[in-house]
RNA sequence: GGCUCCAUCGUCUAAUGGUUAGGACGCCGCCCUCUCAAGGCGGCAAUAGGGGUUCGAAUCCCCUUGGAGUCACCA
């Protein structure tokens, strides 16, 4: 077989040669231990925290070691494109606060490892394409779909136990040059395949840094490296825009660990060193009784879009993906508390090989320690950002009374011992609602020992004797005495002895204030609570 | 089904052949307390099963079972 014609044949003669594109790609000048990492998505439109998990990864694997961590659209599929893709993609990351040093942006692109989306690189894929055809390594298939499903049902039939175009099934591996011309004649659509000569018996061992020692076979199928578009599959291009890119660490989905054997294959074919891996456990979702992993497809409540529309804060939602991606930074948070994540001596050594299970229970209380760490005024500004994407009115009561939320969400905020209570932007508005009259919707349960008549006297005598400058203890004395005088005990050490003595206590009488005036059994101190509400919204509740 | 990987409380995990199998979340109880939240103290809760190797096994080996992933002109 003349391979050179075959490439003539094939190719179009305008393509660029190997050594053009090694000129246009510099070898990165890295300094000892600088890491190259990217996120290579398709662009879907669609992320979820998986994408966020594994993107987090990559990002600060590069960014700790002073490298770069880059954006490159695989958009090889067009049939899986959405509109906007990569506006999504890019909005979602930086959202989460991971930012690109190079790649593709919304509109165009920065870098000079460019392009950086795929299809806008056909001509490099083709180029090396080529040079595998010239060297016997690759050969035009004409199969159609019909043919290739007879195959699998040939195989299947003779119980096979390796699918695939792959040796003596691989009919147009021995394709004469004439053969190929006609069937070219006949404008029958072709792609390329990669003529493997590996076998499945041969056995070879592999490291990855995250799952450590591997035991592969040789790959023996004759995969397809270019469509009948022109386009390569992912295969390829990953062989080809990892090394002329300069990526030093790929990191992806443990999915990928039963194509690596294709990859290195290609690489040793296209005389191409191959990166370091880092094949990363996905995050896994309950599905019944089992788990699996999580899924574009199955689970829109994990997109990251939604995660903002609920109001979980950037920062928190980090912080939890940190406690899965390594398992002793919770013990390191713990100690260095004011740190953020991105101090973290990330090690991919400490990463877990199978896959965590994502826990939305957990996430709640690693928001609520976060959120509890925030002044009010930092509160404030991720409220006021977020209600004015996701609920208007809300924003536009907040941001007519600043000073006054200001005031509400201090409450019990300062001090050694923040109230941890807020597990995400969206609980603030049920959880401060009493404090504003458009938002009041009481639901007055009072503790049923309590007669309506002594109720009703201890609401009205309260309100004579409440004063909004009363220490605080001032203000609870005049409540003790309060119930004192109509037969509640302000001694719950009594109480709790000897219940049966007394009418109630000072607890239940301070509910039926705090009902009275909050419209709720639960609050925070009621004596800040009065007092950011003032006094005149206090006496007006008061009044029967 | 073939191949690959994995297996410690319900969940995330620690324990590099010698620990009383540790921590965190959740759950339960008690304390504190004007309710709630927080906080403090305590409790329930795990080495999948079976064989080896060894003075000694969660840890090393084998088998079984279970789980995950993958077998496209998708990535």
């Amino acid at each position: 077989m003349d391979t050179k014609s075959l490439a003539t044949l094939l190719f179009d003669a305008s393509l660029p040669t190997l050594e053009e594109i090694s000129n246009t790609y510099p070898r990165r000048n890295l300094k000892e231990g600088e890491k190259v990492t990217r996120m290579a998505p398709s662009p879907t439109g669609f992320m979820h925290l998986g994408n966020l998990y594994a993107a987090l990864t990559s990002e600060r694997l590069a960014h700790l070691s002073g490298g770069t961590f880059y954006l490159r659209i695989e958009d090889t599929d067009q049939k899986r494109e959405v509109e906007g893709g990569v506006q999504a993609i890019i909005d979602g990351l930086s959202h989460f606060g991971l930012n690109f040093d190079e790649g593709a942006l919304v509109e165009g692109e920065k870098g000079i490892y460019g392009p950086y989306r795929q299809r806008q690189r056909a001509k490099i894929y083709q180029a090396f394409a080529k040079d595998l055809v010239e060297k016997g390594m690759a050969y035009p298939c004409f199969c159609s779909e019909d043919e290739l499903s007879d195959l699998r049902a040939r195989q299947e039939a003779e119980k096979e136990d390796n699918l695939g175009y792959r040796g003596k099934w691989a009919k147009c591996r021995s394709l004469s040059l004439e053969e190929v011309e006609e069937r070219l004649a006949k404008k029958m659509p072709w792609v390329l395949r990669f003529k493997s000569e590996g076998s499945i018996d041969n056995k070879f061992k592999f490291t990855d840094l995250v799952k450590g020692d591997l035991e592969l076979s040789e790959n023996d199928m004759d995969v397809v490296i270019l469509k009948s578009d022109g386009i390569p599959t992912y295969h390829f291009a990953h062989v080809v825009d990892d090394y002329l890119m300069g990526t030093t660490h790929v990191v992806r989905g443990d999915e990928w660990i039963a194509t690596l054997p294709i990859h290195l294959q290609l690489y040793r074919a296209v005389g191409l060193k191959a990166p370091k891996y880092m094949h990363i456990a996905p995050l896994m979702k309950m599905d019944g009784s089992t788990k699996r992993k999580l899924s574009k497809r199955k689970d829109p409540e994990l997109a990251l879009a939604f995660y903002k529309q609920e109001g979980y804060v950037v920062n928190c939602v980090m912080v939890y993906l940190m406690t899965l991606l390594n398992s002793n930074f919770e013990e390191w948070y713990a100690q260095n508390p004011d740190k953020s994540y991105r101090d973290f001596p990330f090690s991919p050594k400490k990463m877990s090989v199978s896959g965590a299970l994502f826990d939305l229970v957990k996430l709640d209380d690693v928001s609520k320690n976060e959120l509890a760490k925030l002044s009010n005024t930092e509160l404030y500004a991720l409220l006021e950002t977020y209600t004015k994407e996701f609920d208007k009115e809300f924003y536009h009561i907040i941001t007519a009374q600043k000073d006054k939320v200001l005031e509400i969400l201090n409450i019990g905020r300062v001090g050694p011992k923040p109230r941890k209570d807020i597990a995400k932007l969206s609980e603030i508005k049920d959880y401060i609602s009493y404090f504003f009259p458009e938002l009041y919707q009481p639901d007055y349960q009072f503790p049923e020992n309590i007669s309506e008549e002594d109720r009703n006297l201890l609401i009205t005598e309260y309100k004579d004797i409440y004063d909004e400058n009363d220490t605080q203890d001032e203000w609870f004395q005049k409540i003790k005495d309060l119930s004192e005088k109509h037969g509640f005990t302000s001694n719950m050490k009594e109480y709790k002895k000897n219940p049966e003595a007394f009418k109630g206590n000072v607890a239940q009488v301070s509910t039926v204030l705090r009902v009275q005036i909050c419209g709720r059994q639960n609050t925070p101190d009621t004596y800040e609570v009065f007092r950011v509400m003032g006094n005149e919204l206090v006496k007006a509740r008061l009044s029967l």
